[in-house]
DNA sequence: ACATCTTAGTTCAGACCCTCACATAAGCCG
DNA sequence: CGGCTTATGTGAGGGTCTGAACTAAGATGT
């Protein structure tokens, strides 16, 4: 927790870190002596002094140990080596053809991948703190993550276990699109807020909810579900079988298909750009319906921060944020839409692998050092 | 959290709060000894043995310690004292004449109701864990506890303060919408559940969440307005200026309006419950956006328990819970409905008094022993 | 140049909480 | 009535944190 504060607000003095964390000067002086020790921090030069002994910066040690992160797309596998300041160090990606998305192929890309990036960085598997993984569909809870996901056929396909077998790294599977939401909460534009939420709109249209720091997992952690509120009681009809939800107004292939464009073939998703740059009653239903949904967040969990994310949320955010804000104002009651900022996501949907490995982090600064980490999360 | 756990799952021998708590035998052995000691909990029979010693059986001492609530509504303002069992032992009633709201009366009405129930029960203040006051409208955070009523024309009413000055006791503020919402969770439908949605259907609608034992509040504790959620985009106008509301369909002053009723004059409350045994498309409807609003709940929150309680929501409850639960599963995605019960408040529309002593009974399980409470609740 | 002031960081004894290992209590069983 | 079983109490010891006293390293003033 004393490392959480380090890694989060930067360099920082000793005495600086009594004030924050409100420890006693002893047990600080203490710990950062345990961890200078095992080298997880280092010191960072000092600070002018203003009268006294001057300080002694601390901070993480980026190279005290990697993190890997995968996404499995529809298109590819993609593995990616961070350190731990989330820079980038190395990645591959191996495409999948479509229709080819056997889970025992994509393990051994994921498997493959991270000797490739270890190889690449010069990184010794030793040094590697664990492996994220961010995978379509709904992830189970327990070490064997159980994946589902329609759209690759994937049914209860322990993926856990077939990485488990393959390597020893500490693994964390989790829903890529929540992987995502991660990284923005994390280095994104989600940063810093203790009651965010993140909204994904892409072909589906999804949130990640965070109150006072914890995420809003639900009973068995598939909250945040929110595409299929409806909207417009007796609207149009979804894909879920329902009418009036809001992924039927605002999720990709909704705006395509209000905008008369067909959705079936391949590259449909670059017209997607070109229906928003064409502008017109569509665009702005869009914004309308957007609006609608994100007022009824605002009233619902009066949150400090909503990031608007996912690529078709990154498309429509990038051209229309002004009017996206006035629309959530005018579906939102007064104080609580005053409290929440509206952002758009600042990490792009490449971010997956980011995601998938901050799980990894998360994990190192929750841990004391030095404990063995074996699970996966849910 | 030894005495959270006694106190909720009944009389326990140590043995079994070894198992429970996840501590040692020895920790339990010499906690319980403190608690034994300070007489919160006292020894309440054995349990044959099966072979071995007998388990002494543990409990909180139910007088030990007594909590007031005070439940300020429009027509009267009300004070009972409970003991530890909530079980009640005095009350007494103050009748506000339509229109007499001043914040001085209020709070003196509730000084008085104090002195009133403790001589009524024999109890001293001494004994007294603090007061608990469930006020209509918004309720700040902070010692202060401004409150804002429209209903009552308060605006930034200090009821902390205008307390603090009458009694020495721990005062504990919060909306009384929420602390029914409190009381069902920790004495009625809600017990037991992890994830729970307490829905409030009055005048007025709203939701209090529940993630994991710990409850949604919003940066400004202001979550929980799900009244004001849009359910037909364009739809009915609504009281809060916007169009479509929730509240707009299914509050008490909307049923009767789609019903034709008019709401202006006194006792236009009773025509509620002759509208709903008409029946007819008017409350078929009203439980049709029910179902649309308890379907975006469960899926956006996944909750395991969904209660529906407020004078309106019992009124419709009892009365037709099966088909409300059939319009939720309309309008919930399959997996996340199925993980949700949906049931209805037992508490009945009087529980504000109670929901405000729990909010001290909370304060109190939370606490270190013998340690000075004189917090607000937000 | 040197004492003095100021602020930063360290050290150490001790409070507190929890656990392990063992001792003790209190009933059944033959 | 001794042995078996299970429940509870006790005491040494490990871990974590703190207060108070101590050391370190610079600025400042004469």
């Amino acid at each position: 927790m004393l490392l959480r504060t380090l890694y989060f607000d930067g360099p920082l003095s000793r005495n600086e870190l009594t004030k924050v964390t409100g420890l006693s000067a002893a047990t600080v002086s203490s710990m950062t002596g345990d961890l200078l020790a095992e080298q997880i921090i280092v010191e960072a030069g000092q600070v002018d002094s203003d009268g006294g002994r001057p300080r002694v910066l601390l901070r993480v040690d980026p190279s005290y140990g990697y993190l890997i992160g995968a996404d499995v797309a529809e298109t590819h596998v993609r593995v990616e080596l961070f350190d731990l300041d989330m820079t980038e160090r190395a990645r591959v990606e191996y495409a999948l053809r479509p229709a080819r998305h056997e889970p025992e192929l994509v393990a051994r890309h994921i498997l493959a991948g991270i000797d490739v990036v270890l190889a690449d960085a010069g990184v010794s598997a030793g040094q590697v703190l664990g492996v994220g993984v961010g995978v379509p569909g709904i992830v189970g809870p327990g070490p064997e993550a159980v994946v589902d996901a329609k759209t690759f056929g994937w049914d209860a396909v322990p993926m856990g276990a077939l990485l488990r077998s393959g390597t020893q790294l500490p693994l964390f599977v989790d829903n890529g699109a929540k992987t995502m939401g991660q990284a923005e909460l994390w280095f994104g534009s989600g940063r810093g807020a203790g009651n965010a939420v993140i909204v994904l709109v892409g072909s589906g249209v999804g949130a990640a909810m965070i109150n006072d720091g914890i995420a809003f997992r639900g009973v068995s952690s598939s909250a945040g579900e929110w595409g299929h509120t409806k909207i417009v009681a007796g609207g149009r009809s979804c894909r879920c079988g329902g009418r009036g939800c809001l992924e039927a107004y605002i999720g990709a292939e909704a705006i395509l298909d209000r905008a008369g464009v067909p959705t079936g073939k391949a590259g449909w998703m670059e017209e997607v750009s070109q229906v928003l740059d064409a502008g017109g009653p569509v665009v702005d239903e869009t914004i309308y319906y957007l609006g609608v949904g994100l007022g009824s967040l605002i009233n619902l969990l009066n949150p400090d921060r909503i990031v608007i994310g996912g690529w078709a949320g990154l498309l429509l955010g990038e051209r229309l944020l002004p009017q996206i804000r006035t629309a959530a104002a005018e579906n939102a009651l007064a104080q609580p839409y005053a409290a929440a900022s509206i952002v758009l996501g600042r990490l792009g949907p490449d971010a997956v692998a980011l995601g998938a490995a901050t799980l990894v982090l998360e994990d190192f600064l929750n841990e004391t050092p030095l404990t063995s980490r074996v699970t996966a999360a849910g």
